[in-house]
DNA sequence: CACAAAAACGAACGTTCGTGCTATTATTTT
DNA sequence: AAAATAATAGCACGAACGTTCGTTTTTGTG
C-alpha cells in the first residue's frame, strides 16, 4: 500500500542502486577470474575500499549477489553481443553478427576472465540450487537466439531447408567456446581465427545459392 | 645415496601409496564436481572417513594435492580414451576413435562432474601457477594428440591435403566441449548425438575417396 | 617377537568465510 | 533547517579453511 516513488527517477536513481551497480561491475570481472564461487564478499570489499557488512547490506546474502552478479552479466552480455547483431537483417547476416560479436567480446577481455558464462557453466553444471539455474536459464535462451537466428536464414533461403537448427547453433557455440578455451588457456591467439574460418565454412556448406556473402569482417 | 628399495614392490606397494591412490580416486571425483579450488581436505577426509591431518601428511599442501588430482585425472583420461583408441588402425579410423571414446567417457560419466579436464581448463584459465600450467599442458598434449591424429590420417591419404591438422583438431574438441557443456548444463542428452553427427559429417568433408568408411559406431 | 619406520590421529593455530547486530554517518523528503 | 530514511561502518559470531605439531597406532622387517 505504499505508495511507491514514481519510476522517472531512472536518470537520479538512490545513491544505493548506484552503489549496487558499481559493485555489480566489479563483481563481473571478479567472478569471471575467480569464479561465481570463488568470488568473496571481503575480496570484493576490499577491492571497492568498502566494508563487508556495507557490501553486504545491498545482497543480503551470498547467494543474492551471485544471481545479481549473473544478471549483470547477462547485461552486458545482451549490450555488447545480442543487441547490436539485432541491427543485422534477418538471416545469415544476423547470423554471422552473432558469432562475430561473440568472438569479438571475448577477444576484447569484454569480462577480465573470457566468457563469463562459459565459465559459470562448467562451474556449476553438476550442482543444483538456483544459481545453476539461473545459469542455465541464460544459457538456453542464447542458445534459442542462436537457433532462431538460423530459423529465419532457412525462413529467408538463406539456408538450405535440410539444416536443423538446434543441431547448427549448438555447433556454432562449440565452435566459439573452442576458441574462447583456446585463447585463455592455452594462450593460442591464432585460436579465434581459426574458429571463424570453420564457422565461415560450415555456413557455406549450410548456404543457398541465393545466400548473401559469408563473410565475418564486418 | 640411500639404497632405494628395488622398485619389484610394486605389486605390493607399501601402504602408504596405496592409500594416497584412493584418496586420488576419490579426490577426481570431487574435483570434477565441486571444481579443484573447491576440493577441500576437509570434506576429502570426510568422504574417506580419515583425519584431516592424516590426509593431508601425503600432500604437503593443498596446491600438491591439485596437482596430484590432475596426474590421476590424466592417468585416467589416457586409461579410458586414448590407450583403448591407439589399438585402432592410424588414420580416420584412430581420429573417429577418440572422438567417439572422449564422447564415451562424457556419456558415461567416467568423471562424476562430466569432462574432468574442461572443468579444470576453464576454472583456471584466467590466473597462473603450476596448477594452471599443469592442465594447459595436459590439454595442450591432448590437442597435440588429435592434431597429429589428423596428421596421420592426411599421411594416410584418408584427409585431404588442404586440411589443416591443427584447425581440425580443433574444431573437434570444441565440438566435443559442446556436448559436454549441453549434456550437464541443459541436461540436454540428444547433445552427444548431434555433436556425433556433426563430427561424422566434418570428416566426410575432409575425407578422399580412398577413406575408410566414416561412422562412429564401434 | 621386537623394534624402527611409516602412517594416521587429535588438537590447536591463525585466517577467512558468510552473516548478524548496533551505531553512525549521508542522503532525501518534508 | 529539521525530520525521516537510507546507506555504510564497526564489531563479533561460529564455522570452515589450510597448516603445524606432538602423540599414538599401524605396518613391515630383521
Amino acid at each position: 500500500m505504499t505508495a511507491s516513488r514514481p519510476a522517472i527517477a531512472a536518470s537520479h536513481p538512490r545513491k544505493g542502486v548506484r552503489t549496487r551497480e558499481s559493485i555489480l561491475r566489479v563483481a563481473v570481472d571478479l567472478a569471471s577470474v575467480e569464479g561465481l564461487e570463488g568470488l568473496t564478499i571481503g575480496r570484493l570489499a576490499d577491492e571497492l575500499k568498502m566494508s563487508k557488512s556495507g557490501l553486504f547490506a545491498h545482497f543480503g546474502s551470498k547467494e543474492e549477489l551471485q544471481l545479481a552478479t549473473i544478471e549483470m552479466a547477462r547485461q552486458i552480455f545482451v549490450e555488447h553481443v545480442i543487441r547490436p547483431s539485432l541491427a543485422e537483417p534477418e538471416g545469415v547476416p544476423r547470423l554471422l553478427a552473432l558469432c562475430r560479436r561473440w568472438l569479438g567480446h571475448v577477444e576484447a577481455k569484454v569480462f577480465a576472465g573470457g566468457c563469463f558464462f562459459t565459465a559459470a557453466s562448467l562451474e556449476f553444471d553438476s550442482r543444483s540450487g538456483p544459481v545453476r539455474d539461473a545459469i542455465a536459464a541464460t544459457m538456453k535462451t542464447w542458445l534459442g537466439t542462436l537457433a532462431r537466428a538460423v530459423e529465419a536464414a532457412k525462413k529467408a533461403r538463406h539456408l538450405k531447408a535440410s539444416v536443423d537448427p538446434e543441431q547448427l547453433a549448438l555447433e556454432m557455440y562449440s565452435l566459439a567456446m573452442g576458441a574462447n578455451w583456446a585463447l585463455q588457456l592455452l594462450d593460442d591467439e591464432t585460436a579465434p581465427d581459426k574458429v571463424r574460418t570453420s564457422i565461415l565454412e560450415r555456413i557455406r556448406l549450410a548456404a543457398t545459392p541465393s545466400c548473401p556473402p559469408v563473410k565475418l569482417s564486418k
